[in-house]
DNA sequence: TAGATTGTTAATCGATTAACAATC
DNA sequence: TAGATTGTTAATCGATTAACAATC
């Protein structure tokens, strides 16, 4: 369809992508955005990587990982490479998720504009609290996580996030694994175990909290030895 | 006090510790929390790595940028250990927070207990809506953007929380500058530009799902390149 | 003492950056 | 054509792992 899809568009299969670059495209794909609203046509190297503060050689190199999407002495062009992005990326598709946990977090997890917008919709909810099975949450009925693998496999669902206590979370992905699930995104503050083949990305407040904490305290080894000067 | 900390407690005032190692001491924090609630007195760098999936060198690697903490030929003690980390982390302090947006999510993450469990304490909340300005949520009253600075000062606030869309983000975070603030914890999917010496850590749920949705679309380039073969 | 385990230095691995021929 | 910019290889940087003397 666009041209630089049809030139060389896979490196090696087994080549290795890092995670980092993976999460650097869904950067590139947000200015990509911004710029389109803005009217650019197309984008250099070095201008999509000072948005982000990130030197043009990396965004290069991470678009290696994939094909060659530019056009020397131009640079690319601002809806092509999006596009090939949100390939890359699977948000060109509509991926259906299950949500377990409708507690605090989970409310507004499932109220969060943001997963609509990239291509995730919420289709099934779960949660082991009796008084809240059978209640409905944004038009969709909370099952109790006996039917979790007849559930996924009719709706089709091949992705959980997991928003129960921190005790909860290794039963409820064990019996997401039982189910067949593919990939997880685990809320709880937990670090969970999971056979190879299901993925896993974990947001996890505690780390990023504490890290805030470390940076603010002193976060150097000095300042920790130091203690509290003021 | 203990005897740990007498010994040489901190490494030369300019080593720079990475990210990735702080991180991994939260992990660290959360282990030796069950490790206690189990009734363990000690732990070896072996059994803490094994727990977490990394390796002893590198649990012994990461405690050695902040000092000594362990016995040859015993391991570490565990509430010893846990103590150190918490003040390295500076989670032995409570810091209180402001938390700016009370739309959805920031309303969940009001209501989310690992703030307080991890020494953080909202104490007080923004809103540009002035619907919501005036009303009282979880026992603090919203207040307008103009009063950021004076309120910050006023309650020592030194952290704060952004929880507003993705296009209000900048522009709260230059006023949060403005008013002082030292560290910022972004939710907001955008990215802010901050002066050196204000401290960012994003939580980008964007990001997070769009890195699921890679994996197990296909997770390698060749996979993104052949297509829906399913 | 013998066995276990630390703290730390050296070796390895992987990711980022620089450089530049090829291309528009 | 001259100027700009890509894709990619080589050089650099930083983080992880291995190894081992020192210690309990």
């Amino acid at each position: 369809m666009s041209r630089a899809r049809d030139r060389n568009t896979h490196a090696a299969a087994d080549t290795v992508v890092p995670r980092a670059t993976v999460a650097r495209l869904s950067l590139y794909l947000r200015q990509l955005a911004r710029l389109l609203r803005q009217g650019n046509q197309t984008v250099s190297s070095s201008q999509l990587g000072r948005a982000l503060g990130i030197t043009d050689a990396q965004v290069r190199k991470d678009l290696g990982y994939f094909g060659q999407f530019g056009y020397p002495g131009i640079g690319y062009r601002v809806p092509e490479l999006g596009e090939a992005i949100r390939h890359i990326l699977g948000t060109d598709r509509a991926w259906p998720v299950a949500l377990v946990g409708v507690g605090n977090l989970g409310r507004a997890l499932l109220g969060y504009r943001g997963f609509r917008e990239q291509g995730f919709q919420v289709a099934a909810l779960f949660d082991s609290d009796p008084a809240k099975v059978g209640t409905i949450c944004e038009g969709i009925r909370v099952e109790p996580l006996d039917v979790l693998a007849r559930v996924l496999a009719e709706r089709g669902i091949r992705l959980a996030i997991i928003a129960v206590p921190a005790d909860a979370a290794q039963g409820v992905a064990d019996r997401l694994v039982v189910a067949r699930i593919q990939g997880i995104l685990n809320f709880a503050p937990a670090t969970i175990s999971l056979p190879e083949h299901v993925h896993l990305v974990g947001v996890d407040l505690t780390v990023q909290l504490e890290q805030l904490s470390f940076l603010i305290a002193g976060g150097s080894p000095a300042a920790a030895a130091e203690d509290d000067g003021s």
